[in-house]
DNA sequence: TAAGTGATACGC
DNA sequence: CGTATCACTTAC
């Protein structure tokens, strides 16, 4: 495997600064002997049982386990029956947090077929069949290094989206995005 | 702006 | 069991 493979040493740390540095960074999708990178633009933090927007702010359920696994493990799961979402666990074990990944770029491909966490998923052929996997092993799903870091200047820092539900969560600035030029 | 779609969680 | 809700997308 390549030495470019992302190590869990770069997931077990505090959320949010993991969801900034995961800003362009690549994610590699290989689908038999097809293999895809895309370049992550756009993530989210959900961090904790005290997120009211972190689906573990319910207690921990089947559903919500891979949250409290290890960092390093992806976090699949199907939103309004039709659609997957990608994160990636983060922090200790037994403390819930993920980052999600909510669009990514692709050499060759319209932004529109990626530019959301459904339609990315839908692209790269992601589902709950890799809920729990190791994306630390650079197989089938697994995260690169970029050619170089991402100035902090260039990220963007807004409100999460779709969490209306969230009360005084919903304001929190925990959605980062690469902004162009 | 609304509705499709089914897993999930919870109440009975 | 039933039912409400949802970290979304697409078509009006």
């Amino acid at each position: 495997m390549s030495e470019d493979v992302l190590k869990k040493s770069f997931y077990d740390k505090q959320t949010l600064n993991v969801a900034k540095k995961l800003l362009g960074r690549f994610l590699v999708r290989k689908v038999g002997k097809k293999i895809i990178r895309a370049k992550i633009v756009e993530t989210e933090a959900y961090v904790g049982a005290d997120d009211l927007a972190c689906h573990a702010s319910k207690g921990r359920t089947r559903r919500t386990e891979t949250m409290y696994g290890e960092a390093g493990r992806a976090y699949v799961y199907m939103v309004y029956g039709m659609y997957h979402c990608l994160n990636i666990v983060t922090e200790q074990k037994n403390f819930p947090a993920a980052v999600l990944i909510r669009a990514v770029e692709i050499d060759n491909v319209p932004h529109k077929e990626t530019n959301g966490p459904g339609k990315l998923c839908r692209f790269l052929q992601i589902d709950r069949k890799l809920n729990g996997w190791d994306v630390t092993k650079g197989e089938k799903l697994w995260l690169e290094k970029p050619a170089q870091n991402i100035p902090s200047k260039c990220i963007t820092a807004g409100r999460r989206i779709g969490i209306d539900y969230a009360k005084h969560c919903k304001d929190y600035l925990w959605r980062f995005s690469i902004h162009s030029k």
